[in-house]
DNA sequence: AAAAAGCATTGACAAAAATCAAAGGTTCTT
DNA sequence: AAGAACCTTTGATTTTTGTCAATGCTTTTT
């Protein structure tokens, strides 16, 4: 049933059939509506979600009310509260579906034992998070050195197929820009 | 000789005292004056940092000229470029000395040794992948959501010793803005 | 110690971006 | 299908921030 977490494994880590399976068994499906909160504000992120259809994001919220989104994800994209699921602490920041989704799941525990039943679990895991690592680099990067304008010529060339298919509202609070500027960037040039 | 770094090993990983000679043995001790550049600009970033005594940065430079801290390192802080280190290709991006600093260094084929030689290092190496990525995903949240003046703020606060020690120049190049705007900053309140 | 280079501050101005508000267009709900 | 809710665009305005330039201060360098 775990069609593409399955094919996304056997490409990303060696691994044996039997194996394979161990780590299958341990997520969970869970189909949801568009606009739904699969992880709630203010609590301890119990959850790892793998996305097979669909797209989520991570929404941090600032003291004044305005949201702000942290974090995208579509197929083959892992998510989760990363800082509240690592250290089981609560966080402010909330995951939402942006899309009506299919998502897989696999709880904290389960998780942690994945590192004693498959002996690559801890390789590939390393290998994700450098990767991730890596991209929240480059993220940094631009938004210390970038302005609006090129923020969103970056997104454009990086991120094609994100600004057509994500509402305008959210591509903004991802870049960390009001709605309203974005929308003159998109006109104006 | 590398005093802080064998202390910082046995606290941060279990390790045979064998174990931790063999992870000594690789790192060479660097003695750098002021802003000396100990990784190049357009180059494969061929050596880990780990700083015993002074200050490094990672500079990232922007097509007009402008440069950027993406990254700030003091004692007892491991530094790289990461993405260049990781996966030995070019990058733009530079290493410099904020003070004169002691420094310890590893190669890159000696780093990627350590998996074979200690048994727990790649434990260790994730620990401390996790926690650089939390402190990214923090930064990112406030960059998306804040403005100069909390930034500044929050950098006052969270880092009240990097707000004394460095110049303000590149205290504001950290934060994304301009020097002129964190002088005022400064006074205003 | 003097000169030079670099850094911080301040003012004036320009550019960028946020905010507020209104209108028109979608999409969702019932 | 009608109404509601939401999203997008646009205009007007204010706020924030960057840029340029000048000055005084500090730190290097010779």
């Amino acid at each position: 049933m775990p069609g593409y977490l399955k094919k996304y494994l056997t490409q990303k880590m060696v691994i044996s059939n039997e194996e394979l399976e161990n780590i299958l068994v341990c997520f969970k499906k869970l189909q949801s509506k568009k606009n739904q909160i699969l992880i709630h504000p203010n609590k301890i992120c119990k959850h790892l979600f793998f996305v097979q259809k669909g797209c989520l994001r991570v929404v941090c919220t600032r003291d004044d009310g305005q949201e702000w989104t942290r974090q995208i994800a579509i197929e083959n994209d892992f998510i989760t509260i990363f800082p509240s699921f690592l250290e089981q602490t609560i966080s402010r920041s909330y995951l939402q579906t942006v899309e009506a989704s299919d998502v897989f799941y696999i709880s904290y525990s389960n998780f942690k034992k994945l590192n004693n039943i498959v002996p690559n679990w801890r390789e590939f895991y390393t290998s994700i998070l450098e990767q991730t690592y890596v991209n929240s680099i480059k993220r940094i990067e631009k938004l210390i050195a970038m302005d609006g304008k090129h923020l969103y010529e970056d997104f454009k060339i990086n991120h094609p197929e994100l600004l057509k298919r994500l509402p305008n509202k959210i591509s903004a609070s991802y870049l960390g820009i009001s709605q309203e500027t974005l929308s003159r960037l998109k006109t104006k040039k």
